[in-house]
DNA sequence: GATGAATGAGGATTCATTCAT
DNA sequence: TATGAATGAATCCTCATTCAT
């Protein structure tokens, strides 16, 4: 008797087991949609075009994402862990200490890197061409990314008001996305340089704020309330 | 007086002169065009609910338009004249010598008050869910408005590198694109620090970039190759 | 007060006056129409694509013809009239004595140099792509010009019972249809060469036909019932 | 035995494997669509008519067939091999020494047959309503059928020179096309009647030229350069 | 007469999803 | 499991025709 449910949030709205020949079946459809994704966009993308592109029939696809938007999360998923695996985990611990300039190329190139490997990850993040509207697909990265966002923020600025810090973090991180499709749309030969100019955005940002918080620093914007 | 055009085939750019209902019937599709991009996307909108939202038929939408494209096309046309007619035009000449934080307010405050009114602006901008994908309808809008920033940013500038120039405006509208999106996507009472945010990171970004060019300054980033 | 209804057939359910100008305008569509049709053909011919050619708008078309079926009839009314005027009329009562093959190029001649200065003549003529099915658009140019042919061959053959060269003219005119779609459908420089072998087709096949009825003359293949 | 087919994107022109299901669709759709093509013409023929016809949705006739075109090439494809199974192959290897009369009965008698029980291969053979314009759709079944004729021909015609075969076969199709019609659209009481006048036509075209290339014969139209 | 506006059903085609095998 | 078949509403767009100006 095989394990019945052995993969990630066996939720019981998730009844669909996998077993050796599914989880295959099941990473090859995420790689196709990952590709279709980036090829056409979330909207524009069909099942049936990820189910050609992962060289199975539509039925097949439907035995393990109950629809679309399914396949969207659990990519998002996935690439998550992924980069949580590669990078991520490894990134935290030890650069909390760091300067604010290294800690934005700790953080930055490994994020730009890893994008460029997998570009559905920025595909999800950015979500729909609606603007302003969440949804399922792409909240789970969107607000996993953020939530890290606002842990380190809140390392560096221990003593600002949580609301305020979640702007900032919100701002930051909207900020990152932007300025990663830009890179990502550069040419290969303008992409270094838009790279420096996309930490040089986040950096004057942020740093007279975590400089408010140490030793005396020259304040050039009197924080108040927002 | 008879046949007042006479000439057969008078070319396929005859000016096709449009009657009050119809110059009438194209406000009403516009209108209903930027509620539908709004509501669902430019991906997802259908000309079908384009036209029902104008309460015509299908029929009626293709007399003056060819496609869902001219229609972003023209859209965006018509936002960016009154964009232009209600604040751009009346903002440049004067502000042209502000120091940095009063040109931000003087350049941001207008145009998130205008995307409030008119957020089909900000969808239109923004374009389609396919990251690095120029599409012609929203081409105008973008490019005229990030002519803009160069134009601008080269008067506060004046001796450095085209090419840099342009990376910087590219940075910056990008940014504050995504701000914009961000501010209008906030709750309302939230509106407001968000706005101030945004401002605070565009400035932090250019301002060294103006005083390195002007009178003695901290260089905190000194600028070489990028 | 000008005459009401000057044009030919002013039958009771054309109620449509033509004036001066309305008689430019029925011309101008009318060439419009045989412009589209030959490009397109008859079913694909929109209206509308035919007003435009026209240089005017959809609803000045149906000022003259009360749908597109009418359209098709009158301009093959008119070509019809144009043909008897040009060529036809001129042509029959010398000729019939002519030996058989000058009678061939007296009427076959001008029917092709017709049909290349008027080729939506032969589109007309060919009806819609439905065989065997008799469309109004172009039963009047078709029995017209088949009742020409009864009537000459009649004079050719004046103890053939009626049935009999009816089908034969039929026939006759059958093939004559062919070779000419074939004729204005080849290469410039095969048009003569297929012209000659319509020719030859049709004269062999009433050559022995005639011959019959005259002088003695050997009957390669003995007339009986049909 | 897991996965048979574990290749991914096996190419764009994969056997795409039919189950007798859908073999059964493909012919239930091929019907349907010989009857409406029959009944209104290639060009008017819907895709949605077909399918109404076949009694499926209109989804699924194109999951056989990617575009109306598609329908008709098969169509003829499948009519001509039905052809060449039924009659043709057996027809040809025994005839070629015949006479030329019971050639043509040889030839033109299966092959009304095979028009009266499949009258959507004249529909076909016939082509659209433009005139001199070839379409895919009819091309291959008018070519080959072509083909067959110049073939033929070159045997009964040796000595004549390629460029003259081909337009007296082209003439001869074209001929024979024609007469089809006539006779599918005839009374039933006088399609005999017709058929045998379309024997004549084609025979007496023929019999001199091939006469002229054995022996000595009455040569009523010396043939010299086209 | 002339125009352009308006219609709405119908065209081809796609798609997320379900079902029989 | 896996497949391909099946669906039918929705997509964009066209067209013959009518109507208000």
């Amino acid at each position: 008797m095989p394990e019945p449910t052995p993969g990630p949030t066996p939720g019981p709205d998730r009844p669909r087991r996998r077993q050796a020949r599914g989880e295959r079946r099941v990473a090859q459809l995420l790689d196709a949609a990952a590709r279709v994704f980036c090829a056409t966009g979330y909207t524009a993308a069909s099942t049936n075009s990820i189910a050609r592109e992962a060289g199975v029939s539509p039925g097949t696809l439907y035995q393990f994402f109950p629809n679309k938007e399914a396949i969207a999360v659990e990519l998002g998923d996935q690439l998550l862990t992924r980069w949580q695996d590669t990078y991520g985990r490894a990134l935290m611990p030890d650069h909390l200490g760091l300067p604010l300039d290294r800690l934005m190329d700790a953080v930055i190139d490994p994020l730009i890197q890893f994008n460029r490997e997998n570009p559905a990850f920025a595909v999800l993040m950015h979500g729909s061409d609606v603007p302003g509207q969440v949804t399922r697909e792409h909240d789970a990265l969107h607000s996993s990314m953020l939530a890290r966002v606002e842990d380190i923020l809140g390392d560096y600025l221990p003593d600002t008001p949580k609301a305020e810090t979640a702007r900032i973090a919100h701002m930051l991180f909207t900020v990152f996305k932007a300025g990663l499709a830009l890179i990502l749309a550069a040419e290969p030969d303008e992409r270094d340089a838009y790279t420096t100019e996309l930490k040089r955005v986040l950096l004057r940002y942020i740093q007279p704020l975590v400089e408010d918080c140490g030793p005396p620093c020259r304040a050039d914007a009197p924080r108040s309330a927002g």
